[in-house]
DNA sequence: CAAAGTCTTCAGAGATTTCTGAAGGCTTGA
DNA sequence: TCAAGCCTTCAGAAATCTCTGAAGACTTTG
């Protein structure tokens, strides 16, 4: 096998650029590249060479956006996480509250802007826009669960 | 109508959260917002009170990733810019390529882990995820844009 | 061709975010 | 109930990102 820490890093480095601060980025990783079903605080923490604290800061996040969960600890005094089962399903459905972010921004700018401006026919393309991905998207998101369930029985 | 500024800001705020710097942010809001057809430099940086430098910036953030466009100037000597036609759908395109990097660096975390781990499978269901996304985003964005040229001829 | 004015660049100040490390609370097991 | 150890919290250090403001390059006009 080629270098996993490599591409753990480079894994890292685009969910920092996707909007995760970098050592919940460098955390999440090492959950996908983990050789065990689920790994523990400490064990993160020595991995990544980062503070419990981060890791900490770090699981809360992860946990509170649903990507990870407890996991079953057979007979270990510390918590075990894993990776969530349609993680990345859940990470696209967050990003669709910023799509609907916008369609509400752009609702209220067209009832502030006044009728027939250039602001407002602006807007409501905008508004147009992403109230059809408002729209669309989740379904898109359900269509692929449909066929992965279908595939995977 | 109710207070353009308000909603000017608030749309900026949304679109900081979407990762565009405060500036930039409230720059594309004015363009949204702003009463003329195309507005200028230095007329930025009076509105929002931010400097000349940060006004130039953004623009050229702006014009870069294609949100905005020189606009004609009738004898004015200054530059004119204006938001362009279908802004929104170039900046959901340009998300689309996070899901085309999310897809690489799971498909390259495959070929580095070892086949039949546990992490070869977690990045799997990662890569069919992001796989599934970038065969049909871009269709979702073209069929708002079908439709809304059918509507507008 | 010179002058006036606009736009861009960039080093440094400033603000914000992020990480650390230690202290304290909580859980588990004896 | 007590001891041991794990996890979380939080104040402050560190690093990063952002904005400013002035200097200079460029463009247009007289």
């Amino acid at each position: 096998m080629a270098d996993t820490t490599e591409a753990a890093e480079h894994l890292a480095l685009v969910l920092a650029q996707g909007g995760l601060q970098k050592a919940t980025a460098r955390v999440l990783a090492a959950f996908m590249f983990a050789d065990e079903d689920s790994v523990t605080a400490p064990d993160l923490a020595e991995r990544l060479g980062i503070s419990s604290g981060s890791v900490s800061g770090a699981i809360k996040m992860l946990s509170t956006v649903g990507l990870i969960e407890r996991a079953a600890a057979p007979g270990s005094r510390r918590e075990h996480y894993r990776v969530r089962e349609g993680a990345w399903a859940t990470l696209m459905s967050a990003q669709n509250g910023m799509v609907q972010a916008m369609f509400q921004a752009a609702d209220r700018g067209i009832q502030a802007a006044g009728p027939d401006s250039p602001a407002a026919r602006r807007l409501e393309e905008m508004r147009d826009f992403y109230g059809y991905m408002f729209a669309h998207l989740p379904a898109l998101v359900e269509r692929w669960q449909a066929e992965r369930t279908k595939s995977r029985p």
